[in-house]
RNA sequence: GCGGGAAUAGCUCAGCUGGUAGAGCAUCAGCUUCCCAAGCUGAGGGUCGCGGGUUCGAACCCCGUUUCCCGCUCCA
């Protein structure tokens, strides 16, 4: 009964919304292309985001920021420094463990009786130090060659080698894993011209700060929205679009008093962290999310970034599990604050009320967008059965997002009258909202193409509509029909698609 | 990156201990059809992921490689 990621592969594969990129050349790993329906889908995902942060408010400003930033940016904003984990291996029992989270140790140095062969260097955790020996006590190594025993202070570095806290086996040398991808601006490839591709959109609304608060003369409280790519070189990509090195964000950066400059009543940066978890939590409910397919994940404290005051995930339950689709972080000022300090900018905000500078606290709802495009996607596959007959299969999405919003079809195709009149019809619908037109099965193949792909609307010309010029259009929900003058059709359907925006 | 599983037509799969590739659905054309995957006739489509090797002969056995899936880890 539950949906299986196999099963929106298959079909977003099937009917032209997502195939795996470079195909013809054996595919390249975690990365996905969209096809004619998925990049409507997709297109409608974040027209619904941009809508709902850009036009339905007025404390929002958007933007289009580069992808290749000043490096400098990076080193401010931390990444260059901690998006590169140093993680080893252990060779006995494949777990993996970042070099700087490895305990405290005590050292045992086992001795080899040939003096060729390099000295085998155990460091044991001090914590559960006798344990830890038993288990080293069982191995070859222990029984068939001499020992000596010191502590990891005792050794000269070279000669100490962690262990796998967990089994006390041999461990790989640390391999950095340089979470951000590099290339080089101009055609010299050396050191001085490294460029990153952007791991988040974030920094480039950072960076701008200034200059849409000056530029569109902003006052406290308003946010900066962007829609774009970001680029991770993850260890372990998978589950299809949800974890890939190129994927695209919605990122809010939404600016505020920092609570201590607030007067009694007015709204501290605690209250918006608050007013963007019900907001973030709301968009996914109006665009069709099943409620109890959502939830909000607090972090523990000790999730928390050492800067955050509070972070909160929206999760959605996938076939593969619970996994994030956006999280709601309050950054405080932290961002600002290091701009401010690597590039000398005062990036202070000027309060006239309190006339005052301080740095604006910062409340970032950031979503995946394909991760959104795939909720969207899962939640709304439906199978239902009937009698004696395949599946019907749909996909019930929300009208805003469905990739295609009306098909026309004639009931009989070898009536030329039938043809013209409806190609006429899906003609005149083009401009107001896209329409397909298709002939090429019987009736009742036409409606069940449709409905796998989402199309809310169809339309059917048959006899009649020649002589009383009514058409008949049909429901994709509820497979119910309705006859209605041609004529009326834009408007009963374009009413119907605007109608499904109000909330 | 490591371990495990998988890869055959657009999709889902069959293909015996090696003997030269099939089904259903889908697609296309014609006929038919007055509303929910109807019927009839016909057609197109696969160097069996890729590259080597063993063999008289490989989809099948061996090696390498790529991609996908499940774990470890990380995050939007």
């Amino acid at each position: 009964m539950s949906v299986t990621m196999d099963a929106i592969v298959s079909l977003a594969k099937r009917r032209g919304l997502i195939f795996q990129s470079s195909e013809i050349y054996g595919g390249l790993a975690s990365t996905w292309d969209y096809g004619p329906l998925g990049v409507e889908l997709k297109r409608n995902v974040k027209e619904a985001w941009w809508r709902a942060m850009v036009y339905e408010r007025d404390d929002i400003e958007g933007l289009d920021a580069a992808i290749l930033m000043h490096p400098d940016a990076w080193i401010a904003s931390g990444h260059v420094a901690s998006f590169s984990d140093p993680l080893v291996d252990c060779k006995g029992c494949r777990r993996r463990f970042r070099e700087d989270h490895l305990p405290a140790f005590t050292g045992v140095l086992l001795k080899p009786a040939d003096e060729a062969v390099a000295a085998i260097t155990l460091i044991l955790p001090a914590e559960n130090f006798d344990d830890a020996m038993k288990k080293v006590k069982q191995t070859k190594e222990w029984s068939s060659q001499p020992k000596g025993f010191w502590t990891a202070e005792q050794l000269p570095p070279e000669m100490v080698k962690a262990v796998c806290p967990e089994c006390g086996g041999e461990l790989t040398p640390p391999r950095a894993f340089n979470l951000m991808f590099q290339t080089h601006v101009g055609p010299v490839q050396d050191s001085a011209a490294v460029v990153y591709l952007r791991p988040e959109t974030a920094q480039g609304i950072f960076v701008n700060f200034d200059n849409v608060s000056t530029t569109m003369r902003r006052k406290l409280p308003f946010g900066i929205a962007q829609i774009g790519k970001s680029f991770r070189n993850e260890i372990t990509p998978g589950n299809f679009i949800f974890r890939t090195r190129e994927f695209e964000q919605m990122e809010l950066e939404f600016f505020c008093k920092p609570g201590d400059k607030c007067r009694e009543g007015e709204r501290t940066d605690m209250d918006w962290w608050e007013h963007w978890k019900e907001q973030r939590h709301a968009w996914y409910l109006r665009y069709g999310i099943r409620a109890e397919k959502l939830r909000m994940r607090d972090h523990a404290s000790d999730e928390l970034a050492h800067y955050a005051k509070g972070c909160v995930d929206v999760e959605y339950e996938f076939p593969i599990g619970w996994s994030e689709l956006e999280g709601i972080a309050n950054r405080t000022n932290y961002d600002l604050t290091q701009h401010m300090t690597h590039s000398k900018k005062d990036l202070r905000y000027f309060d006239q009320e309190l006339n005052e500078h301080y740095i604006p606290y910062v409340i970032e709802p950031s979503a995946g967008a394909d991760r959104g495009t795939l909720a969207f996607l899962c939640d709304a596959f439906r199978e239902e059965a009937v009698e004696g007959k395949e599946p019907r299969k749909l996909l019930s999405l929300h009208y805003a997002l469905a990739p295609i919003k009306c098909a026309v079809f004639p009931l009989l195709k070898n009536r030329p009258e039938l043809v013209e009149k409806a190609r006429k019809l899906a003609r005149d619908l083009k401009p107001h909202f896209y329409t397909v037109y298709d002939d090429t099965a019987a009736i009742g193949k036409l409606y069940r193409r449709q409905d796998e792909i989402g199309t809310p609307f169809c339309v059917t010309v048959d006899v009649d509509t020649m002589t009383d010029g009514q058409v008949t259009l049909r429901n994709r929900d509820t497979m119910t029909q309705e006859r209605i003058p041609i004529e009326k059709v834009g408007d009963v359907v374009g009413g119907a698609l605007k109608d499904a925006l109000k909330f």
